[in-house]
DNA sequence: ATTATATTTGACAGCAAATGACAAGCCATA
DNA sequence: TATGGCTTGTCATTTGCTGTCAAATATAAT
């Protein structure tokens, strides 16, 4: 049986998959955001990153709720910063104290 | 009594306390990291941040674990990112599960 | 107070990285 | 071979870092 750990998905794939759920053209997912249709193929296969306001609409657009997307899109970001770095488990579970002694 | 959960200071903060009980000035500082005064001054402040070399460097001349130290400075940075964010926590969750599926 | 030394501040130049647009290319499928 | 959707490379522009410099401010000692 496979491990339920599922949505492991970066940023990218889950937009793309979302969209292809909803049989919309990059074209479509283009002019909602305002940008250019090569824009968010690269940012789908990861090539670019979203702006933090392309992220609400992509949400709205996509329908799924936003604080789900953000979650995604702040964990690539994370990710970016930590990968390749063998203090990263620390490092994360360090900020994670920091951020609950608020 | 006290809640043991010492050591929440910043980047700068740290390695600040260090120098300083170490006697050592911002001049000496930043000779053996080869910047200007002015700008380990802004580090310490938080002004500025670190670059990963200088990090390193400054481990040695402090006297202070590599792993450590660097554990603060990329917290630093993870905290810049999702400090704001509503959906900081499972941020930090969601990429602590994805680091240890490797 | 005057001097000497340490630190801070703001402005700046230089460089690197991110952003988004465009045009040309590829890949299906009709 | 045309059409529509997506991808790729290149480019101009903007944005953001990095470190330096000079001037300002503090700190201390004489």
């Amino acid at each position: 049986m496979t491990s339920h750990s599922m949505s492991d998905k970066t940023f990218g794939e889950t937009i793309r998959a979302l969209r292809e759920s909803k049989g919309l053209l990059l074209r479509q997912v283009a002019a909602a955001l305002e940008i250019d249709t090569a824009l968010i193929s690269k940012i789908e296969r990861g090539e670019r990153t979203a702006q933090r306001e392309q992220v609400s609409k992509l949400a709205a657009m996509l329908e799924i709720e936003e604080e789900r997307l953000m979650v995604i899109w702040l964990s690539d970001k994370i990710m970016n910063i930590v990968e390749e770095e063998p203090a990263a488990y620390k490092a994360l579970k360090k900020t994670e104290k920091r951020i609950t002694k608020n």
